[in-house]
DNA sequence: TAGATTGTTAATCGATTAACAATC
DNA sequence: TAGATTGTTAATCGATTAACAATC
């Protein structure tokens, strides 16, 4: 528990700084101060310090911050200094683009099993994964104590499967589905669909 | 141009309040009230009224708002009344899965082409579509005034071929190379990046 | 040391909410 | 009419920025 709360806006920014830090990472580089990291992102300095002290110390004045310590530091923060087991709802292009995605396992998340209620997909493999009948689904959950789900399933299934997972203890949600899902408090979700994100960008042109 | 500016944080939420007002449209209702689509989106009713008075008097007091109507004006306003043109870069997974994805053309996007710079992809049929060489990709953006890319490519490349689109006169980039991206203040970027979606949530888990 | 950069404060800026007159 | 709901105002709440003492 962290002793004050800190807003969402703040730590929604923290992966983006993780990434950021890491490409550094890969490149070589040792150190970077809220300067420099803030042009990479594309956010100011001042908010970058003040966001990352939110959750101690990390950095040193007159050199700012050690990219592997402030990595850890945030991997730490944000839970990912483990891996999470993951589960994928819907074996459609989407869910085949992620089965086969090999950039989450570096970044705290296993995909652990895929799922589909069409007979003629269940026993299909992708890659290194069968895919397994929808009837399976909630004991599966439930048996390994899955956390986090990934739906890429039609908008007309997703808050019906989104129900029965966190019935079922999943507690974070990542949903393709082009609709809008309710949920508890205490259950996470976040949305990803390219046409709203186009629709952003199209009021500007 | 509007009147007045009018902030980004609002023109986001619009294409959420417009993907749940198609809902309620497909499942034959005519009209709803603020309350109700606040219900659906998860966003409170004053919200959703301060929200959409930005751009007119939608509304009726006593009835609320008829969802053809504000379908209608929303999409206006987007700009989504109309079809855009939209390029993919990167015919990997990710752009498989897009060109294959049927649920962009109701929403105002076309893809009209996908390409990549691997030879042995170069060719290939994804459904209708020739993977095109990119050696070729920034002489068909100039030709075809193109507007909107989606960058599915690895993040190496990402900062590169986004600056050459935009000097070829794209303005709008769907990034879903995991990494930030510089752009002039006149081109709008958008970032889907499962794996930052995914560690947005785990913080609280 | 001198220069650089942090962490933090206070001020500014912006967004959300509550309330209600207007009116369908 | 009575009930419902908008559009808008003012108040509240929250986020960002600028500035700088502290200090590496």
């Amino acid at each position: 528990m962290d002793v004050k709360k800190v807003p969402d806006i703040i730590t929604a920014r923290l992966p983006v700084y993780l990434r950021a830090l890491q490409r550094m990472a890969d490149a070589g580089l040792k150190t970077t101060s809220s300067q420099e990291l803030g042009e990479k992102v594309g956010i100011s300095a001042a908010q970058i310090r003040k966001d990352v002290s939110q959750f101690g110390e990390f950095g040193k004045q007159g050199t700012g911050y050690s990219i592997d310590y402030l990595m850890d530091r945030l991997r730490e923060i944000l839970k990912v200094n483990r891996i999470w087991d993951v589960i994928v709802v819907g074996a459609g292009d989407m869910g085949h683009a992620l089965a086969n995605y090999q950039g989450l396992i570096n970044r705290g998340f296993n995909i652990v099993a895929i799922f589909d209620n069409n007979q003629e997909k269940i026993g299909q493999t992708i890659g290194d994964y069968v895919i397994e009948d929808s009837d399976n689904l909630i004991e599966y959950v439930k048996e390994s104590g899955i956390k986090i789900a990934i739906l890429t399933l039609p908008a007309s299934a997703a808050q019906i499967v989104a129900d029965e997972l966190i019935e079922a203890g999943v507690r974070a949600l990542l949903n393709y589905a082009p609709v809008s899902i309710a949920t508890p408090p205490n259950v996470k979700i976040q949305y990803i669909d390219p046409a709203i994100h186009l629709q952003r960008m199209t009021y500007y042109l």
